[in-house]
DNA sequence: CCATTATTTCAGGGAATACAGAAATGCCCA
DNA sequence: TGGGCATTTCTGTATTCCCTGAAATAATGG
């Protein structure tokens, strides 16, 4: 697939954003690529697009399944797979907040309530125990919200966010 | 400062969470230490109690006041700096929230905004400008939102999120 | 069941990052 | 102005993570 150099200039930022928020560059880059590409890719037209090794590209495709960012088919009479992106971003940043909260949001919660249980047990002091059981609840708090939001649908989220930012002009600033 | 097994069990899992959000573990653990920390502490006492280096501590207690999750001050008649941090768990998510908008979200929509301009002049293909097109927006959305919403009182924020999370239960999953 | 092609796994090199200890700088007071 | 104390910068080393190329595995068609 041939590149313009705006289209090289998205991939870029992307991988560059990737890094940033702890998704490997070449793993953003594909993603990026896959994301503006009208037509579904196999593997090899990404490697020598985005001159990534072959093993790399492999890794990476698997990693993007892993988070549902990516599906592979398979064309009729074709032996290899080739590859689309969820096409919309609105989808795309459900399935980047979803998985980042399953992998590392829910794991510290749990693992924080029972250090919030064991420090009942030894001498922690009073304050510390009450500061841990604050961090706790304010955590536990967030993701309830999440849990009930994101079980909306996409209109009913969309919908929520511009009444909400509506409302919020004519609030009190803080 | 003595930490009991629930106090260091607490910093380690702060350590690990804050290393998968892209904050190194060293940092994390200051910052963790500096949560439970009932009274200021100076960078000796840090040192001492999470075993770093002075150099290494004196650079993430930087990197934490950047991102103004750390404030100094100093004792009348003493000479060195004190550090307390954040100890208002919303306060922590806002302010690390906003600190990746500014240093992550806005910076790369910027650049998203860069690149589909530039491809209105070159032969970038319809459906790829399209596509930049729509994630631009997308993301425009979301940080007009947030910056909507970020600006009402705290008290607002959390009556909406009750209010909101209550709505949502009544509504059809998605 | 073999030949061919696609995919995955693995080991090693290399770049980026984190950290410790030493050196340098800054600050305050005498 | 100089000495002592606190902080920061610097430099080398260790560690971690990334990516490649090769080897192994799987899949398909003859």
């Amino acid at each position: 697939m041939l590149l313009t150099p705006a289209m090289q200039d998205f991939i870029l930022h992307w991988g560059e954003m990737g890094a940033k928020w702890g998704v490997n560059r070449s793993v953003a880059q594909i993603h990026a690529l896959l994301h503006i590409a009208p037509d579904p890719l196999d593997a090899e037209e990404i490697c020598d697009t985005l001159g990534l090794a072959r093993s790399n590209v492999s890794t990476g495709l698997k990693e993007l399944q892993g988070w549902k960012l990516v599906k592979s088919s398979r064309a009729l009479g074709d032996r290899r797979d080739v590859f689309i992106s969820v096409q919309d971003m609105f989808d795309l940043s459900r399935v980047v907040i979803e998985g980042r909260r399953e992998r590392e949001f829910v794991p510290t919660i749990a693992a924080l309530r029972e250090v919030a249980k064991a420090a009942e047990g030894d001498a922690t002091p009073d304050h510390v125990k009450a500061r841990m059981q604050e961090t706790l609840q304010t955590m536990q708090m967030f993701d309830d919200w999440y849990r009930d939001v994101s079980g909306l649908p996409r209109g009913v989220q969309l919908l929520a966010m511009k009444l909400g930012a509506k409302i919020a002009r004519f609030l009190p600033k803080g």
